[in-house]
DNA sequence: TCTGGGGTCCTAGGACCC
DNA sequence: TCTGGGGTCCTAGGACCC
């Protein structure tokens, strides 16, 4: 183990909830919970105003708006989420050349990589944190949470610990008194299934773990698990940060409002599905040779099917054709709630030319390469990005699929002040296959149908300007004129199909620096009670847990 | 209207090879 | 005759993470 608390892991809070409380102002201090706004939808963030209600991560959304039928219920709007990450990532960036996200709100930074790792310790290190801290809520108005440990799974302890809107530092010496308590789950990869199994067997806590032969935890949770747990209850972790990681599988799924049943329907799906796919795959510079289709049935039951062909491809005629190959062998009886498909195995564009036509012979003679499987023909491997006409074909669907134009039944981001809009609308509940509701899947709203307005989106009017999407049913949209900047703004409503109402772009977060001509009276300050955030030496820094200020309210 | 979407890693059995 | 040992690839499923 590191002598030092190098290792950083940063956690955004309430990320995708926070970045609308900032974009939206007129949500800030509200409840918000943004994830699937459809029937089948699940929370993927709450504020914390919603979590006082008991909304958490996962739940649906049904039971979410049970819990807290007042909140502000929205869509995600990844590139807003993406552009504020791009902007911490790069803070992060400044402290060490070894950044290692983990998602868009979290990142691990090992600073024993960076310039600031000459004479490194503890108060230094809690230094940077602090400063960090702070250019990022001046950044983009966002609090995030830090740990400091001399390892990635302390670190990563500590900074769940110092939720919301704080700092945990846990020098090596106390590593140990930090994991005993703690209960299984707090460590990485003990999730309900192993915490229950662990529970029969009267172990509850990491020190519980701890005190567990090795190898009795190998027989109970298997060789790899085993001997990770012991480990990492004993405070040991090497894991070194590593910056950049190739993607291993790229895949697309989409759960339906309403089970599907129909097989050519469910083609077209899977078709659609390839298409969007093979997009991202190409868009990656990828290829790959394992082909993979997943489908829940009605009772939720998940299997996958998959295939590897002989060689990586990035051919949608290839990859569509395996994809019908592979779903004609299941039975779909019940219905289907989601299909996927996936391609694995994955290669880099320039390697596929080893498997080109023009190679037979050096693929047959090279080991094991060439001939793992006989599934293919010939004739279906890819030739290379140049390949079939059909390779044009996703960008063309995504070109005329604007993002976000349509969507499920009537929604209304707000309960508050907005019509609960009366379960009139939406299409005939006894052939929802047949129209454009039934086509609707929920995070991935189809071209088809009217025009559809989802809560949270971004929208521009001729005359008002940006604002966006409050909530929608019975032919009217109701729209917030406000942004990042502006004060809490007013509300209008117009017809759905009003001209002068279109889909615009995100706004950015503007730097709150950039955007008040008048100096913001240094929030940072009032929250932090550590040191100077300068990287100077000073005496030895609080070597306890919990070094960071009460909460903070939630937006300022 | 219970239960999203995008990933990673591990296990286990059979095929196949040496 | 009490069954031999790997190693790798493929497939299916499952746990887990955000
Ligand atoms: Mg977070």
């Amino acid at each position: 183990m590191r002598q030092t608390p190098a290792i950083l892991h940063l956690d955004m809070d309430a990320f995708y909830a926070a970045v609308e409380q900032v974009a939206k102002p007129s949500l800030r201090g509200k409840p918000v919970i943004v994830g699937g706004v459809g029937g089948r939808g699940v929370v993927a963030t709450a504020s914390y105003e919603a979590r006082k209600f008991g909304v958490r991560s996962a739940m649906s959304t049904a039971e979410a708006r049970r819990r807290c039928p007042n909140a502000a219920f929205l869509i995600p709007r990844f590139a807003a989420y993406r552009e504020v990450s791009d902007l911490v990532m790069g803070l992060l960036g400044q402290l060490s050349p070894l950044v290692e996200p983990l998602s868009l709100d979290e990142a691990f930074v090992d600073l024993a990589a960076g310039p600031y790792a000459d004479g490194l310790d503890t108060a230094r290190a809690t230094a940077l944190a602090v400063r960090l801290r702070a250019d990022i809520l001046a950044a983009t108005g966002l609090t995030a949470s830090v740990g400091l440990a001399p390892s990635k799974l302390v670190a990563k302890i500590a900074s769940e610990a110092a939720k919301p809107d704080g700092l945990v530092v846990v020098p090596p010496d106390q590593v140990r008194a930090t994991l005993d308590p703690l209960p299984v789950r707090a460590l990485w990869g003990v999730g309900p299934a192993t915490a229950e199994a662990m529970r029969k067997v009267g172990i509850t806590t990491i020190a519980d773990i701890a005190a567990t032969d090795a190898d009795e935890l190998v027989r109970l949770f298997g060789q790899a698990h085993g001997r990770a747990l012991h480990e990492h209850a004993l405070g040991i972790d090497d894991r070194p940060v590593v910056a950049e990681r190739d993607a291993k599988s790229v895949s697309v799924e989409d759960t339906f409002e309403v089970d599907l049943v129909d097989r050519t329907r469910i083609t077209a799906e899977l078709d659609r599905l390839a298409a969007r796919c093979v997009e991202r795959l190409r868009a990656a510079g990828r290829s790959g040779r394992t082909v993979v289709v997943k489908m829940r049935r009605y009772d939720f039951s998940t299997l996958t099917r998959s295939e590897t062909l002989r060689g990586p491809t990035d051919d949608l005629a290839v990859v569509r054709e395996t994809v019908h190959r592979l779903a004609a062998q299941v039975d779909f009886t019940g219905g289907i709630r989601l299909l996927g498909v996936g391609v694995a195995s994955l290669a880099d564009f320039a390697q596929q030319d080893l498997f080109g036509d023009d190679h037979e012979d050096a693929a047959g003679d090279a080991v094991g390469v060439a001939d793992a499987t006989e599934t293919t023909d010939a004739t279906e491997i890819s030739t290379g990005p140049a390949g079939s006409a059909a390779g044009a074909a996703p960008r063309a669907v995504d070109a005329i699929e604007p993002d976000a134009t349509s969507g499920a039944a009537p929604d209304a981001a707000l309960a508050p002040g907005v019509d609960p809009a009366p379960e009139s609308a939406a299409g005939d509940p006894a052939d929802p296959e047949a129209g454009a509701y039934g086509r609707v899947p929920v995070f991935h709203p189809g071209r088809f149908g009217s025009t559809r307005w989802l809560p949270g989106q971004d929208v521009t009017h001729t005359e008002h300007g940006p604002g966006w999407v409050q909530g929608s049913g019975v032919g009217r949209v109701t729209v917030r004129f406000e942004t990042p900047g502006s004060a809490p703004g007013r509300i209008r409503t117009y017809l759905v199909d009003d001209p002068d109402l279109t889909p615009s772009a995100a706004l950015p977060l503007v730097r709150r620096t950039e955007l008040d001509p008048k100096p913001e009276p240094e929030p940072q300050l009032a929250l932090e009670p550590e040191p100077e955030p300068e990287p100077a030496p000073k005496p030895p820094a609080e070597p306890e847990l919990g070094a960071d200020p009460p909460p903070a309210p939630d937006s300022p």
